[in-house]
RNA sequence: GCCGGGAUAGGCUAGCUUGGUUAGACUAGGGGACUGUGGAUCCCCUGACUCGGGUUCAAAUCUCGGUCCCGGCCCCA
């Protein structure tokens, strides 16, 4: 027997049915914040992940030479790709751009609770936010925008349990420059900060020459935890401009989130504002959302837009809602229609056509079934309706419409049929 | 890449400690008992020891390795 590749799943009707009903949520919730729905190739010339990544994104990318030895690349993540199509076929299209997209990523991981190496991401990016507000190019209220949707994505899965972390990557970048680290061992520093790793950070800090009371400085900043007051301790264009986040957070009804200067997240190309959300109700993998503000369109040559984006893990979110309890009951068929005798066939078939034009799901025994079998089969399949054809009723030109659910049952004609099951909906 | 726990029909499992019948039950699936009414009862049928090597007269059972799953570490763009 073969069985699906180490990391993947195959997903049956109910499960399938479920999740579509969730990707669809989360498809209304960008629609209604005005965003448009895009797709990209589920592969891209390697190239496109390998130009600002290091070697621990390399270790996990799915790469390959084609048969026309081209140098290919499962998409890890859908960031990039995005970013490619706006620089391809978008640039000149009025700012911002609002798209979102939804489809499966590959990594090369150790799978694990939440963890898969063909995994979903549900994610959205404002490319090139006009008017830049700060030095940086930024504005807080494309920011606010990305963080409400990323919100409201949230409460469409039903989730209690969860928070939200602001942090700034910027005012984090500025400091330790300042402070003397060199550009390009940036990363090491903001691992260990990102991890609270701080007995770690000192040594490796002091090596690059920081003074200790800098260091401590720098400590302090990534330990400004809090609610939004704790902005107050901020100094300068950053503690304003995280305010003004906040602010515009509260004018949409945003729940008011947790600061955390602390938040890194993948310190590739993050420039400004960063967050994150987690559900407690998973394990090793709570994290759920994450994005910030970013440029990257220079980097695949085009002109350099300030953007904002965030993804949400559609598996975990998924498993989250699950362990808070949610279940969703899978609808199933509105009718399936079955004949008494086997000279009523055609005439089943006739009226399953006819259902069928009227746009309900119908479906009608093709197995020669006699009616109890036939019965438990539309049972099986959570048929809402059982349409009985017999000769009795179609004398009148009728059917009996049995109600799966409390079986009761009534004549109906057939040319009722349709507005009969579509009533009970 | 590292540590730990697992794997018996589609699903849930008994058997494994102490090697020895035809690997048992429940459920699901197919057919029938019931010739116009399902989720009831009964009968029949289909269907499994994760894979490979080793020990042994004999392996689901002991042993080694691979694969996959689960939990954690690392990582998480």
């Amino acid at each position: 027997m073969i069985q699906c590749p180490r990391g993947t799943r195959d997903f049956l009707p109910d499960e399938m049915e479920k999740r579509r009903f969730y990707e669809n949520r989360l498809r209304h919730v960008a629609l209604t914040f005005g965003f448009r729905e895009v797709e990209t190739p589920i592969f891209e010339d390697a190239e496109l992940f390998i130009l600002r990544s290091g070697p621990n994104v390399l270790k996990e990318l799915y790469a390959f030479k084609d048969k026309g030895d081209r140098d290919i690349a499962l998409r890890p993540e859908m960031t990039a790709p995005a970013v490619r199509m706006f620089v391809n076929g978008m640039s000149n299209d009025p700012k911002p751009i609002k798209i979102f997209y939804f489809g499966q990523c590959f990594r090369y991981e150790r799978p694990q609770s939440g963890r898969y190496r063909e995994f979903f991401q549900f994610g959205a990016e404002i490319i090139g936010s006009a008017n830049p507000e700060y030095k940086n190019g930024a504005r807080p209220e494309t920011d606010a925008e990305a963080i409400a949707m990323a919100a409201s994505m949230i409460k469409a899965f039903g989730l209690k349990e969860y928070r939200i972390r602001i942090g700034h990557i910027g005012v984090l970048r500025q400091r330790i420059a300042d402070a003397g680290v060199p550009a390009d061992r940036a990363a090491e520093v903001l691992q260990k900060l990102d991890k609270k790793l701080y007995e770690e950070a000192r040594p490796l800090m002091e090596e690059m020459g920081v003074s200790a009371a800098e260091i401590d400085g720098i400590f302090d900043l990534t330990e400004t935890v809090g609610g939004p007051e704790v902005l107050d301790k901020v100094p300068g264009e950053v503690g304003d401009y995280l305010r003004k986040v906040v602010s515009f957070l509260e004018a949409m009804g945003v729940e008011t989130p947790e600061i955390d200067l602390g938040v890194v997240r993948g310190l590739d190309y993050y420039t400004g504002m960063v967050f994150e959300a987690e559900a407690p109700a998973l394990g090793a993998e709570k994290q759920i959302c994450g994005g910030g503000s970013y440029t990257l369109s220079e980097l695949f040559g085009g002109e350099k837009v300030f953007s904002t984006g965030f993804a949400v893990g559609f598996d975990r979110i998924l498993l989250a809602a699950e362990k808070e309890g949610q279940e969703y009951v899978p609808r199933g068929i509105d009718a399936y229609v079955l004949s008494v005798t086997d000279d009523m066939r055609l005439k089943a078939a006739e009226i399953a056509a006819m259902l069928r034009r009227e746009g309900i799901s119908a479906d009608v025994d093709i197995a020669g079934r006699k009616m109890a079998k036939a019965l438990k089969y539309a049972s099986a399949v959570r048929a809402r309706y059982a349409v009985i054809v017999g000769a009795k009723e179609m004398e009148a030109g009728a059917a009996t419409l049995r109600d799966m659910g409390s079986g009761e049952q009534k004549t109906v004609e057939v040319g009722d049929l349709p507005r009969e099951i579509r009533q009970a909906q």
